[in-house]
DNA sequence: CTCCTTACTGATAAATATTTTCAATAAGGA
DNA sequence: TCCTTATTGAAAATATTTATCAGTAAGGAG
Protein backbone atom coordinates (compact mmCIF):
# COMPACT_ATOMS: atom_id res chain seq x y z
CA UNK A 1 0.00 0.00 0.00
CA UNK A 2 1.82 3.60 -1.10
CA UNK A 3 1.47 6.65 1.18
CA UNK A 4 -1.12 8.48 -0.76
CA UNK A 5 -3.47 5.26 -0.04
CA UNK A 6 -2.34 4.68 3.16
CA UNK A 7 -3.21 8.57 4.13
CA UNK A 8 -6.93 8.61 2.03
CA UNK A 9 -7.38 5.46 4.04
CA UNK A 10 -7.41 7.36 7.49
CA UNK A 11 -9.52 10.17 6.47
CA UNK A 12 -5.76 12.18 5.98
CA UNK A 13 -4.75 14.15 2.66
CA UNK A 14 -1.36 14.00 0.48
CA UNK A 15 0.32 17.11 0.73
CA UNK A 16 3.24 19.09 0.05
CA UNK A 17 4.75 19.30 3.76
CA UNK A 18 4.28 15.61 4.33
CA UNK A 19 6.11 14.21 1.22
CA UNK A 20 9.00 16.66 1.74
CA UNK A 21 8.98 16.06 5.67
CA UNK A 22 8.86 12.60 4.30
CA UNK A 23 11.68 12.75 1.70
CA UNK A 24 14.09 14.63 4.46
CA UNK A 25 14.04 11.82 6.72
CA UNK A 26 14.60 9.47 4.00
CA UNK A 27 17.60 11.09 3.20
CA UNK A 28 19.15 11.21 6.94
CA UNK A 29 21.33 8.83 8.14
CA UNK A 30 20.75 10.48 11.75
CA UNK A 31 17.70 11.09 14.04
CA UNK A 32 16.30 14.42 13.34
CA UNK A 33 14.96 16.97 15.59
CA UNK A 34 12.01 18.95 14.47
CA UNK A 35 14.08 21.65 14.10
CA UNK A 36 16.35 20.32 12.04
CA UNK A 37 14.30 19.15 9.79
CA UNK A 38 12.46 22.60 9.85
CA UNK A 39 15.77 23.39 8.74
CA UNK A 40 16.66 20.97 6.10
CA UNK A 41 13.76 22.01 4.28
CA UNK A 42 14.59 25.61 3.76
CA UNK A 43 18.08 24.22 2.43
CA UNK A 44 15.95 22.03 -0.17
CA UNK A 45 13.93 24.86 -1.10
CA UNK A 46 10.77 23.53 -0.03
CA UNK A 47 10.35 25.58 3.03
CA UNK A 48 7.39 24.15 5.65
CA UNK A 49 6.35 26.24 8.61
CA UNK A 50 7.90 24.59 11.87
CA UNK A 51 4.42 24.16 13.16
CA UNK A 52 3.72 22.33 10.25
CA UNK A 53 6.39 20.18 10.79
CA UNK A 54 5.52 19.46 14.14
CA UNK A 55 2.29 18.12 12.76
CA UNK A 56 3.02 16.19 10.69
CA UNK A 57 5.41 14.17 12.23
CA UNK A 58 2.05 13.55 14.84
CA UNK A 59 0.64 12.26 12.04
CA UNK A 60 3.62 10.14 10.34
CA UNK A 61 3.54 8.62 14.19
CA UNK A 62 0.56 7.55 14.22
CA UNK A 63 0.48 5.96 10.94
CA UNK A 64 4.25 4.00 12.02
CA UNK A 65 5.88 5.51 8.99
CA UNK A 66 8.55 7.30 11.63
CA UNK A 67 9.99 6.40 14.98
CA UNK A 68 11.21 8.83 17.97
CA UNK A 69 14.54 7.62 19.06
CA UNK A 70 16.30 9.02 22.35
CA UNK A 71 19.60 9.53 22.60
CA UNK A 72 21.51 8.62 25.72
CA UNK A 73 20.70 12.41 27.37
CA UNK A 74 17.02 11.88 26.85
CA UNK A 75 16.92 14.37 23.63
CA UNK A 76 15.34 13.07 20.89
CA UNK A 77 14.72 12.76 16.95
CA UNK A 78 12.70 11.01 14.44
CA UNK A 79 13.68 8.70 11.87
CA UNK A 80 12.25 6.59 9.33
CA UNK A 81 10.79 3.39 9.68
CA UNK A 82 11.35 0.65 8.06
CA UNK A 83 8.10 -1.82 7.91
CA UNK A 84 8.38 -4.14 10.59
CA UNK A 85 8.98 -3.77 14.56
CA UNK A 86 12.94 -2.70 14.68
CA UNK A 87 15.27 -1.34 17.30
CA UNK A 88 17.99 1.44 16.75
CA UNK A 89 21.32 1.56 16.81
CA UNK A 90 22.65 4.90 17.38
CA UNK A 91 26.46 6.15 17.13
CA UNK A 92 26.97 8.39 19.83
CA UNK A 93 29.96 9.95 18.06
CA UNK A 94 28.27 10.70 14.43
CA UNK A 95 24.76 10.24 15.61
CA UNK A 96 24.52 7.71 12.65
CA UNK A 97 21.27 5.41 13.34
CA UNK A 98 21.20 1.99 11.40
CA UNK A 99 17.87 -0.54 12.60
CA UNK A 100 18.30 -4.16 13.59
CA UNK A 101 15.09 -6.74 14.85
CA UNK A 102 15.36 -8.14 18.31
CA UNK A 103 12.18 -10.02 18.44
CA UNK A 104 13.34 -13.77 19.41
CA UNK A 105 15.70 -12.25 21.75
CA UNK A 106 13.56 -9.76 23.66
CA UNK A 107 10.44 -12.35 23.53
CA UNK A 108 12.06 -14.64 26.36
CA UNK A 109 13.00 -11.74 28.53
CA UNK A 110 9.17 -10.37 28.30
CA UNK A 111 7.82 -13.44 28.94
CA UNK A 112 10.24 -13.65 31.82
CA UNK A 113 9.53 -10.27 33.04
CA UNK A 114 5.73 -10.63 32.90
CA UNK A 115 5.94 -13.71 35.07
CA UNK A 116 8.31 -11.93 37.87
CA UNK A 117 6.32 -8.85 38.35
CA UNK A 118 2.30 -10.02 37.28
CA UNK A 119 2.25 -7.00 35.03
CA UNK A 120 1.08 -7.83 31.43
CA UNK A 121 3.75 -6.63 29.28
CA UNK A 122 2.87 -5.44 25.60
CA UNK A 123 5.14 -3.21 24.37
CA UNK A 124 8.96 -2.29 24.39
CA UNK A 125 11.71 0.35 23.76
CA UNK A 126 15.37 -1.10 23.36
CA UNK A 127 18.09 1.40 21.96
CA UNK A 128 21.85 0.18 21.66
CA UNK A 129 24.34 2.40 21.71
CA UNK A 130 28.16 2.25 20.08
CA UNK A 131 30.47 3.58 17.77
CA UNK A 132 30.02 3.01 14.09
CA UNK A 133 33.07 1.53 11.47
CA UNK A 134 33.48 5.24 10.30
CA UNK A 135 34.28 6.21 13.94
CA UNK A 136 36.44 3.39 14.66
CA UNK A 137 38.58 4.16 11.97
CA UNK A 138 38.80 8.33 12.79
CA UNK A 139 39.60 7.40 16.03
CA UNK A 140 42.69 4.97 15.00
CA UNK A 141 43.72 7.59 12.89
CA UNK A 142 43.84 10.31 15.69
CA UNK A 143 45.50 7.91 17.61
CA UNK A 144 48.41 7.26 14.91
CA UNK A 145 48.76 11.18 14.49
CA UNK B 1 29.43 4.89 50.81
CA UNK B 2 26.21 7.14 51.88
CA UNK B 3 25.58 10.47 49.86
CA UNK B 4 26.91 12.80 51.93
CA UNK B 5 30.52 11.12 51.29
CA UNK B 6 29.96 10.26 47.88
CA UNK B 7 28.71 13.90 46.72
CA UNK B 8 32.30 15.45 48.78
CA UNK B 9 34.44 13.13 47.47
CA UNK B 10 33.17 14.72 44.04
CA UNK B 11 33.82 18.31 45.40
CA UNK B 12 30.58 18.96 46.05
CA UNK B 13 28.60 19.69 48.81
CA UNK B 14 25.07 18.15 50.57
CA UNK B 15 22.66 20.93 50.90
CA UNK B 16 18.65 21.05 51.51
CA UNK B 17 17.89 21.01 47.56
CA UNK B 18 19.89 17.69 46.92
CA UNK B 19 18.21 15.75 49.62
CA UNK B 20 14.50 17.08 48.95
CA UNK B 21 14.69 16.36 45.73
CA UNK B 22 16.01 12.29 46.33
CA UNK B 23 13.55 12.39 49.15
CA UNK B 24 10.61 13.14 46.60
CA UNK B 25 12.17 10.61 43.92
CA UNK B 26 13.00 7.90 46.67
CA UNK B 27 9.09 8.64 47.61
CA UNK B 28 7.40 8.40 44.08
CA UNK B 29 6.76 5.21 42.46
CA UNK B 30 6.38 7.25 38.94
CA UNK B 31 8.98 8.89 37.13
CA UNK B 32 8.52 12.68 37.97
CA UNK B 33 9.94 15.33 35.48
CA UNK B 34 11.74 18.75 37.06
CA UNK B 35 8.14 20.59 37.29
CA UNK B 36 6.54 17.87 39.00
CA UNK B 37 9.48 17.29 41.56
CA UNK B 38 9.22 21.20 42.16
CA UNK B 39 5.18 21.00 42.18
CA UNK B 40 5.92 17.93 45.02
CA UNK B 41 8.62 20.02 46.82
CA UNK B 42 5.89 22.97 47.16
CA UNK B 43 3.20 20.46 48.45
CA UNK B 44 5.90 19.38 50.83
CA UNK B 45 6.30 22.59 52.27
CA UNK B 46 10.35 22.87 51.25
CA UNK B 47 10.23 24.55 48.31
CA UNK B 48 12.68 24.59 46.21
CA UNK B 49 13.79 26.99 43.20
CA UNK B 50 12.49 24.91 39.80
CA UNK B 51 15.55 25.66 38.16
CA UNK B 52 17.73 24.00 41.70
CA UNK B 53 15.95 21.37 40.47
CA UNK B 54 17.27 21.11 36.68
CA UNK B 55 20.92 21.21 38.62
CA UNK B 56 20.32 19.20 41.02
CA UNK B 57 18.74 16.55 38.40
CA UNK B 58 21.92 17.09 36.60
CA UNK B 59 24.08 16.33 39.30
CA UNK B 60 22.38 12.89 40.84
CA UNK B 61 22.46 11.89 36.96
CA UNK B 62 26.06 12.19 36.90
CA UNK B 63 26.34 10.46 40.50
CA UNK B 64 23.87 7.73 38.80
CA UNK B 65 21.96 8.49 41.59
CA UNK B 66 18.79 8.97 39.46
CA UNK B 67 18.08 8.06 35.81
CA UNK B 68 15.90 8.82 33.19
CA UNK B 69 13.07 7.11 31.66
CA UNK B 70 11.14 7.63 28.14
CA UNK B 71 7.73 7.37 27.64
CA UNK B 72 6.61 5.44 25.13
CA UNK B 73 5.67 8.92 23.43
CA UNK B 74 8.98 10.75 24.20
CA UNK B 75 8.21 12.56 27.30
CA UNK B 76 10.91 11.35 30.15
CA UNK B 77 10.90 11.40 33.91
CA UNK B 78 13.06 10.75 36.57
CA UNK B 79 13.38 8.14 39.10
CA UNK B 80 15.28 6.96 41.94
CA UNK B 81 18.70 4.38 40.61
CA UNK B 82 19.04 1.44 42.83
CA UNK B 83 22.36 -0.07 42.57
CA UNK B 84 23.25 -1.54 39.65
CA UNK B 85 22.37 -1.58 36.37
CA UNK B 86 18.47 -2.06 35.56
CA UNK B 87 15.44 -1.47 33.17
CA UNK B 88 12.28 -0.09 33.91
CA UNK B 89 8.89 -1.53 33.29
CA UNK B 90 6.15 1.34 33.10
CA UNK B 91 2.60 0.76 33.35
CA UNK B 92 0.97 3.07 30.31
CA UNK B 93 -2.41 3.30 32.89
CA UNK B 94 -1.23 5.06 36.00
CA UNK B 95 2.65 5.24 35.40
CA UNK B 96 3.69 3.39 37.60
CA UNK B 97 7.24 2.01 36.98
CA UNK B 98 9.55 -1.00 38.21
CA UNK B 99 13.17 -2.13 38.09
CA UNK B 100 14.20 -5.61 36.66
CA UNK B 101 17.21 -6.36 35.09
CA UNK B 102 17.79 -7.68 32.07
CA UNK B 103 21.42 -8.16 31.48
CA UNK B 104 21.74 -11.83 31.07
CA UNK B 105 19.32 -11.53 28.08
CA UNK B 106 20.64 -8.72 26.50
CA UNK B 107 24.28 -9.90 26.62
CA UNK B 108 23.81 -12.42 24.00
CA UNK B 109 21.85 -9.76 22.16
CA UNK B 110 24.59 -7.23 21.83
CA UNK B 111 27.06 -9.61 20.96
CA UNK B 112 24.86 -11.08 17.88
CA UNK B 113 24.26 -7.01 16.56
CA UNK B 114 27.72 -6.30 16.77
CA UNK B 115 29.18 -8.74 15.26
CA UNK B 116 26.52 -8.05 12.09
CA UNK B 117 27.07 -4.51 11.97
CA UNK B 118 30.43 -3.80 13.22
CA UNK B 119 29.49 -1.27 15.74
CA UNK B 120 31.00 -1.53 18.91
CA UNK B 121 27.96 -1.71 21.00
CA UNK B 122 28.52 -0.10 24.55
CA UNK B 123 25.82 0.82 25.96
CA UNK B 124 21.85 0.55 25.89
CA UNK B 125 18.66 1.36 26.92
CA UNK B 126 15.86 -0.96 27.28
CA UNK B 127 12.38 -0.26 28.78
CA UNK B 128 9.06 -2.25 28.52
CA UNK B 129 5.50 -1.07 29.20
CA UNK B 130 2.27 -3.21 30.23
CA UNK B 131 0.09 -3.13 32.76
CA UNK B 132 0.38 -3.40 36.05
CA UNK B 133 -1.85 -5.24 38.64
CA UNK B 134 -3.39 -2.99 40.50
CA UNK B 135 -4.85 -1.65 36.85
CA UNK B 136 -5.67 -5.04 35.63
CA UNK B 137 -7.93 -5.25 38.15
CA UNK B 138 -9.71 -1.94 37.75
CA UNK B 139 -10.21 -2.84 34.20
CA UNK B 140 -11.90 -6.23 35.06
CA UNK B 141 -13.91 -4.16 37.86
CA UNK B 142 -14.90 -1.97 34.96
CA UNK B 143 -15.69 -4.55 32.58
CA UNK B 144 -17.97 -6.02 35.48
CA UNK B 145 -19.52 -2.78 36.03
C1' DC C 1 33.92 27.08 67.69
C1' DT C 2 34.92 30.62 64.19
C1' DC C 3 36.64 32.04 59.86
C1' DC C 4 37.20 31.74 54.98
C1' DT C 5 36.86 29.92 50.56
C1' DT C 6 33.93 28.76 47.10
C1' DA C 7 30.05 25.64 45.71
C1' DC C 8 25.23 26.43 45.67
C1' DT C 9 20.79 28.66 45.75
C1' DG C 10 17.02 31.48 44.16
C1' DA C 11 15.26 35.30 41.38
C1' DT C 12 15.26 37.28 37.05
C1' DA C 13 15.88 37.22 32.46
C1' DA C 14 16.87 35.08 28.16
C1' DA C 15 16.72 31.46 24.97
C1' DT C 16 14.33 27.30 23.10
C1' DA C 17 10.83 24.40 22.21
C1' DT C 18 6.01 23.25 21.68
C1' DT C 19 1.01 24.15 21.28
C1' DT C 20 -3.06 26.95 20.12
C1' DT C 21 -5.78 29.84 17.18
C1' DC C 22 -7.66 31.20 12.91
C1' DA C 23 -8.16 32.86 8.26
C1' DA C 24 -6.67 31.32 3.72
C1' DT C 25 -5.54 27.37 0.77
C1' DA C 26 -5.82 23.15 -1.62
C1' DA C 27 -6.88 17.82 -1.68
C1' DG C 28 -9.84 14.79 -3.56
C1' DG C 29 -14.56 12.83 -3.85
C1' DA C 30 -19.11 13.98 -6.10
C1' DT D 1 -15.51 21.67 -12.15
C1' DC D 2 -17.44 22.35 -7.72
C1' DC D 3 -17.79 21.77 -2.84
C1' DT D 4 -16.58 20.10 1.54
C1' DT D 5 -13.31 20.00 4.85
C1' DA D 6 -8.48 18.61 6.07
C1' DT D 7 -4.39 21.20 6.10
C1' DT D 8 -1.25 24.96 5.95
C1' DG D 9 1.30 29.05 7.60
C1' DA D 10 1.72 33.12 10.49
C1' DA D 11 1.24 34.96 14.83
C1' DA D 12 0.65 34.52 19.50
C1' DA D 13 0.38 32.02 23.68
C1' DT D 14 2.61 28.36 26.64
C1' DA D 15 5.88 25.57 28.33
C1' DT D 16 10.52 24.14 28.98
C1' DT D 17 15.33 24.74 29.65
C1' DT D 18 19.53 27.48 30.14
C1' DA D 19 22.32 31.56 31.51
C1' DT D 20 23.53 35.34 34.77
C1' DC D 21 24.63 37.08 39.16
C1' DA D 22 24.42 38.69 43.85
C1' DG D 23 23.60 36.64 48.26
C1' DT D 24 23.88 32.34 51.21
C1' DA D 25 25.75 28.50 53.47
C1' DA D 26 28.69 23.95 53.40
C1' DG D 27 32.53 22.22 55.29
C1' DG D 28 37.63 22.22 55.74
C1' DA D 29 41.38 24.97 58.18
C1' DG D 30 42.90 26.82 62.18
Amino acid sequence: MDLQTKLNNAGLRMTRPRQVVLSILEEAPVPLSPQSIHQHSIEAGQEIGLVSVYRTLEVLMELALVRKVHGADGCHGYVIASPGHHHHLVCHECDRAIEFSGKEDLANLMARIQKETGYIVDGHMLQLYGLCPECQSKMKARVNE
